[in-house]
DNA sequence: CTTGACATACTCACTAGTTCGTACATTTTA
DNA sequence: TAAAATGTACGAACTAGTGAGTATGTCAAG
């Protein structure tokens, strides 16, 4: 396989794509599709832009490929949650807080999203990759939904996609519209103390929706 | 204030402004600050890219022209909502229907926030128009949270920001990540239906978070 | 084990086209 | 006539993308 080299300096094509990917990712985020600059990756990289356009084709393919990189991070973790266990109400607990927590510390991936939907989701579009996401959070909700319901402890039948989105809007928005949003209300929403009392108030919201 | 002129042609700067704030906003709000052209902006008004210079001074000058104005209307709606006089519940289900109506009736405003939360609200802190925005839903919602409190119809205390954060946050959500969230889930945001739903579900969610 | 052929990885310099912004000339209005 | 408003044409700088050649590593044959 020929993984790693410690001495040898050259050569190193895997090396050289995670090294472009990285750089990409932090100047797409940043700047978003249109204001992020090609020149700007390859000064930043350890290699030059003749190689990004040899391994990635074009500005866009770049761009795509960070995208796709990021939705296979979080799809790998959204796999390994073991929540069929736990109590229904517990259950949505520790999914909401792992969604929260998941936002928070991926804004990136959160950046990428907003500017991808500027796009129409276009390139997302275009992917293979990213279109045929395995969404098996649905499916976790479905059943935690299912168990709560014939348990007796929530009242009431919701869709499993509506739930996810009343849960990924609010951790989505507080980092998206964090800057906005901390400007207008003199707020930062980043404060730990703020942070706590927000995962707790949205999984409340989502738990008392359920039991009313 | 000569508002309006039928025959005579020529010389009209309030509309040739109002022409290029309309093309711009749509130009920037379907492709951001960067992806944004001088030109396609120019051609598309009945003027010419002279007088986007003229007026505006600057590419970025416009934008926060842009901004700024979209702001204001917003501002406006917000303003003469009359709820003190309806029960707190009901209020507050006006209220969410309201934010949720004006935000899916202005995917442009969506966008624009979207976009600058890209760019760090940077415009927004430099524009003094927009930071001293009159923040009246925050009163609005303190209100109905008082009243609903003191009359025993709410059990919770909250704070108001929160709770507008909680309406906010899914009202924005559903119009600012419609592409994405529509693609992976195969769910069209915009049927009637489905709106319905999710108006109720997030006036439901609200109220029995307060309630409970 | 050494030579040489070949594919992959990489470098440097360059270009064609775009994009914001402006100089200059002209018309309209007061 | 002065000031404000407008149109035309142009340029300087930037930006995505490429042409052409070089280095590196692998592997087969001698």
């Amino acid at each position: 396989m020929a993984a790693k080299r410690e001495n040898g300096r050259k050569n190193d094509p895997q090396r050289t794509q995670e090294n472009i990917l990285d750089v990409a990712t932090e100047e797409f985020a940043t700047h978003g599709l249109a204001g992020g600059r090609v020149d700007a990756i390859a000064e930043k990289t350890r290699t030059s832009k003749r190689m990004i356009y040899y391994y990635f084709g074009s500005k866009e393919g770049l761009y795509l490929a960070v995208l796709e990189r990021a939705y296979r991070k979080i799809r790998t973790l959204e796999e390994d949650l073991q929540l069929s266990n736990l109590p229904p109400e517990q259950a949505l607990r520790v999914l909401i807080s792992t969604t929260f927590d998941h936002d928070e510390a991926n804004p990136d991936f959160v950046r990428l999203v907003s500017i991808e939907n500027i796009h129409h989701a276009a390139h997302m579009l275009r992917s293979d990759a990213i279109r045929d996401l395995n969404v098996s959070v649905i499916e976790t909700i479905a059943a935690i939904l299912a168990r709560g319901v014939t348990g007796g402890v929530f009242a009431r039948t919701a869709d499993p996609i509506d739930i996810h989105m009343l849960i990924s809007a609010f951790c989505f928005f507080r980092v998206s519209n964090r800057y906005t949003f901390g400007t207008i209300f003199r707020r930062d929403l980043s404060e730990p103390a703020t942070m706590e009392r927000h995962k707790g108030m949205i999984a409340d919201a989502v738990i008392s929706y359920l039991k009313a």
